[in-house]
DNA sequence: AGTATATTCCAAAACGTTTTGGGAGTCAAA
DNA sequence: TTTGACTCCCAAAACGTTTTGGAATATACT
């Protein structure tokens, strides 16, 4: 059916070795030819087949993205940045991107393993790391590269990029107290996420710091979403001596906790503070506008998929493992008011 | 490096057409031998060589998906949920799925023409269609496969799956006039994506049914964002006669018009109605909790992909064209009271 | 003239599969 | 004893590339 280099080669009149040589710019090939075989492989429409290409080479040119997914109303816009700062930036390399969907688990490893067993993918981008992370055990016993997005319990001799979310939630916690608010409140993801820990540590040192402390009633455990952000924050609420601030451990969980307290018709920002964590671009537009810690998504993704491509390519990183300071984004739901920067 | 099926032809002393042969099944070769291979193939740990089998085989078993975003900052939570509904499907069927981020034009055809020239795909998931959608054309001009969500002017002759939000706006039209907001705007996304007529028509069906109009003024055009909405809802309160309810085409810009009515003080589902459309998990947990459309993403990301899928594999399709009946989702916004669906 | 050196080319092997088109052996029926 | 059917097996071709290891010719230098 479609053009293949045989049939380039049949109408230049010269060997297939040499029609790809000439392609490729090898230089035991004369002008004459290689300007003959260009403009026949045009005329011709040839596009090499990158199975066979990839076949010979023993390389995918594929990265592979294994996402975890709750549910199928799986919808987290942090995700969806991510995702998109690893696709330019593989694009750009000339690196297809493989994504799957998966609930953490035994679903999960088998993607990891199908994909690495039959030879799919050149590498993968490992996100939202766990405290004992299997996939990234699994990836280390073998060998296989990848770079991760987020730290491990326990050594760390693997590439990653990671945010320094203690260094976050502990100026978080300064700040909720410094504006007055003081029985404090956190709403933290399973224990297993590692960033769980780093966020939670933080916020118990920041509030240490400014004389404070996290009572273990006013800590709840819940899942990244929004309903688990309500729920909690309502379980939080109805309680006899309510928080007046709640630290959530993303946004889409604090989103949750503002429709609490709107519901129990709490003035945010005066009567109670709410904070979240990755500064998704809705965190702006929310109401009222949400305090969180900055995590620049977009560019994190791309990072992590170039230092993982440069990691296949045998290049060397000038940076095998990278910690970016966060930034505090004070908006109204801590009392912060602001001209927002636009 | 890796076991071959040479190698596992060559422990059980057998041809490499046996080993295959008996691998796949086939009935030509004896209980023994097949129990043996299998039991030696488990051993020395084979896995067939993808690369291999579909070169050999002339098939990618792989879907691309392009998504069409706008800038560095892509974060819509409609297309995770899209994404997650396509990609399960996709592995229940055994197939792989190719995701590129491209910005609607140049860029994205490239990687269309691409991914097909080279063979990198076997058919495409095709979202968001316009009106006259150049991705389709080209698809349909050379008779690749694909399955579009959405459809286009003029010949409707692929396969999609379309919900009918014609019908849904019309509804949501007629709904907020029953609630007695009268002076009704609307917030449109450009007009050449399909959907944004349909929408348009069937809110201007709506309002013409129950006896009102979409005054010109009251109509503004904007991206798809929620700082859009906020925007244009922004010029449109500032008006000196302002509109009493604003219909936005998507729930995100939906997000940003509440925000807006929230600054200037309006008691939203009162003196403003807000609406939105698509039904994200959001929506149920804004402030107010949103009225909008529902459109089952996941499941349409779902069908979709077995659309294709069969299209691919030659199988005939019990239905070519899905058009969804959608349902209103009635909430505070609106000025309706409810303890909401859990 | 003979030898080295470029220059230009290519046959064949290799990547790891599946499929094609038989072949050899056994057994029962003719 | 031949014939046909059946069972089990396999060499070789094919998928479409790239790379290896020369070969052939022309040119330049002793």
């Amino acid at each position: 059916m479609a053009v293949t280099i045989k049939d380039v080669a049949q109408r230049v009149g010269k060997s297939v070795t040499t029609v790809s040589r000439a392609l490729h710019g090898y230089d035991d090939v004369s002008e004459e030819t290689r300007t003959l075989v260009e403009k026949v492989a045009e005329e011709m429409g040839y596009r090499p087949n990158t199975l066979a290409q990839r076949l010979q080479k023993r390389t995918t040119d594929t990265l592979g993205l294994v996402l975890p997914t709750f549910g199928p109303r799986f919808s987290d816009p942090f995700f969806s940045e991510f995702l998109a700062g690893i696709g330019n930036k593989a694009a750009d390399f000339g690196y297809d991107l493989l994504v799957s969907t998966q609930p953490p688990g035994e679903r999960e490893m088998h993607a990891y393993k199908q994909a690495v067993e039959s030879r799919r993918v050149d590498g993968f981008v490992v996100v939202r790391t766990r405290m004992n992370d299997e996939r990234i055990n699994y990836l280390r016993g073998i060998d296989f590269p990848f770079v991760a997005f987020g730290r491990t319990h326990g050594e760390l001799d693997f590439p990653f990029v990671d945010e320094d979310s203690q260094h976050g939630m502990r100026l978080m916690a300064q700040h909720i107290i410094q504006q007055g608010f003081h029985r404090v409140a956190c709403i933290a993801p399973e224990p297993d996420l590692m960033f769980a820990k780093y966020r939670l540590d933080g916020f118990r040192e920041g509030l240490a710091e400014a004389g404070g402390s996290l009572e273990d009633r006013y800590l709840k455990y819940s899942d990244l979403t929004q309903r688990g952000g309500y729920e909690k924050a309502n379980e939080l609420l109805a309680m006899d001596e309510p928080p007046t601030a709640i630290a959530a451990c993303n946004d889409l969980m604090a989103f949750g906790a503002i429709r609490a307290a709107h519901e129990q018709g709490l003035a945010i920002g005066e009567e109670i503070a709410i904070t979240g964590f990755d500064d998704i671009p809705m965190s702006e537009h929310f109401h009222p506008p949400l305090t969180t810690v900055n995590q620049p998504i977009y560019e994190i993704g791309g990072r992590v998929c170039e230092m993982l491509i440069h990691h296949i390519q045998g290049k060397p990183l000038e940076e095998e493992q990278v910690i970016l300071k966060p930034s505090l984004v004070l908006r109204e739901s801590t009392g912060v008011e602001t001209e927002e920067d636009i």
